[in-house]
DNA sequence: TCCGCACAGAAAATATCTTTCATAGTGTGA
DNA sequence: TCACACTATGAAAGATATTTTCTGTGCGGA
């Protein structure tokens, strides 16, 4: 009877613990996991995202016959984005749709041309990074944000792995856990990271920045440092990659598609910096009793690197 | 055939003819039509009106149960309410609920307070980075985004300074540049900063990231490079900052108010990729010919080092 | 007191969703 | 190149949920 299952769902108020099935994270999820879905469940996921109200007013069967696949197929899709079946997805959709309806309509975007006027690259940039940290807050799993948190606020210290387009994430978490008193690090050479990660024991934390997930360089030293007992965490766009085997706790970037102009790497940053920005206010609120002083200090120390005068600022 | 007078009931006396089922304006139909209802079908609608998101969770069955009537009173509700049946009203009451679930939002203008939960945080950072982003987009000159995006293309060899959290905007953006051919670099010491500006010359460009402005370390560079004649462009969020005095073209970016919590280096960044990234856009456009190749040639570079096998993914 | 009417619920009938299982296609290693 | 193992896929059986039908019950009027 999974009635009495649905019964407690609705009776705990909301979101409910484990996998709280996404109320409008819908297009975000659908995106992530695109790239770990067979063809017909790609279809299928890809009718859905494109017209959520349509579907809605569908059947599985009507759906399935959409899309050209079968009624299992439709289920299972339902499945792999996160609900019980395809009667919540159904209900999720119609949810969306209504959202969609009642003031934004985030759907359609047109790619950057190459002949785009600058105006409107600067507009359709501009629009597509907030769709992706829309997505991203949206698909966040909170739990498993603040279990990290709470290792990275009792850390001895920590490691951030991360290269490329991600070893700047990496180091910009470093810079700020630094800055609040943390002992945080960030090699950017892979032999160095796994050096550092030995290092690493448990109490310890060992943070693997990744979109792709399967960035040998990275998942190595992070391997290593769960194999130190150190209590790891991944930030990846791929949920199911083989980064997450060595992760403890894994957080979920956005994926949204990528164009010709406007490469994967540039999206995948925007998604993993608010993670990352997540995870050092997180710390921060555990730790204000130290956080706030240092964080003061800080600043009081860069203060002689300005100008003390110049042009005509004010203060 | 009782079944067609009851149509005819339905359709005459009934409320609902013409009406299409209502999307939102649920629970004032529910008023309306309360008073035309028995007993029985005015505890479900109660019980709808009351809890939508509760309900929609719900089987007839289990409505049923929770109003103490039966399956089929339920159905006739749905019916009095203009829907085809139960489950139709059980969609529009999704809706509904997603619907009143983000219109109640406003808690998200406040700062970040120590002991907001981390959904909270991560909803705050969340639209705080996308209000920041439509600032900046709104606030960029793109005539002078324009110009700079013209020197770049045509730049022999270009210079990007930047220190501290700006540092990390400068490497993203040369890492950007070199994907597409150009010759870009991001000294990260000061010295070597300005030992490379002095090479610059006419037709090269130099662009120094500062939110402050002020920053002494990366104003120097750029001045040594102005004055070799270099075309210069300033990323800065004090258009009045002295490192202007030395920029051909400057871009502001968008100075949002910082709290405790979040310093303003976290809003600054973001403004600055986005600059960052119209910059690096507007260049490939110009480039195409050239950076379309480029780009594709980077992915294949890398492809290799990416586990080939892991996880279901696919390709 | 009896009759008719409408309401309400039980159960049958239907539609819908879920699971299982056999098949075809795909990639892998010899 | 072939055989093998594996995965994805759809058909159909099985389980649930929804809708319809049907019958009993209570209330007001003759």
């Amino acid at each position: 009877m999974n009635q009495d299952v649905k019964e407690i769902f609705a009776g705990s108020g909301g979101p409910a613990v484990g996998t709280p099935p996404a109320p409008a994270a819908l297009a975000a999820k659908v995106r992530t996991l695109a790239p770990s879905m067979t063809r017909s469940m790609q279809r299928v996921a890809e009718a859905v995202a494109h017209d959520p109200a349509g579907c809605a007013a569908l059947t599985v069967t009507g759906l399935a016959e959409l899309t050209g696949t079968s009624e299992a197929t439709v289920v299972r899709t339902a499945r792999l984005l996160g609900y019980p079946g395809y009667r919540d997805l159904r209900l999720a959709l119609a949810g969306l749709a209504a959202q969609q309806q009642s003031g934004r309509a985030p759907a359609i975007t047109t790619d950057i041309a190459v002949d785009d006027p600058i105006a409107d690259v600067v507009a359709k940039l501009a629009y597509e990074e907030q769709q992706t940290l829309a997505d991203t807050a949206a698909g966040l799993d909170t739990v498993q944000l603040g279990a990290a948190v709470t290792a990275l606020a009792a850390a001895r210290r920590t490691d951030v792995y991360g290269i490329g387009a991600s070893g700047l994430v990496a180091q910009d978490l470093t810079q700020k856990l630094l800055r609040i008193g943390l002992i945080a690090h960030a090699p950017s050479d892979p032999h160095l990271a796994v050096t550092n990660a030995v290092q690493l024991r448990a109490g310890d934390v060992a943070i693997a920045i990744t979109h792709s997930g399967s960035t040998g360089d990275v998942i190595e030293p992070l391997r290593v440092a769960f194999e130190r007992g150190a209590t790891t965490v991944a930030i990846t766009g791929r949920p199911d990659a083989p980064v997450t085997q060595y992760a403890d706790h894994v957080l979920t970037t956005s994926t949204s598609r990528e164009s010709e102009l406007r490469p994967a790497a540039m999206s995948s940053r925007t998604s993993q910096l608010l993670v990352v920005d997540c995870l050092f206010v997180g710390v921060a609120q555990r730790t204000y009793e130290t956080a706030a002083p240092a964080l003061a200090a800080s600043y009081e120390a860069l203060a002689h690197r300005h100008s003390p005068r110049g042009g005509n600022q004010r203060s």
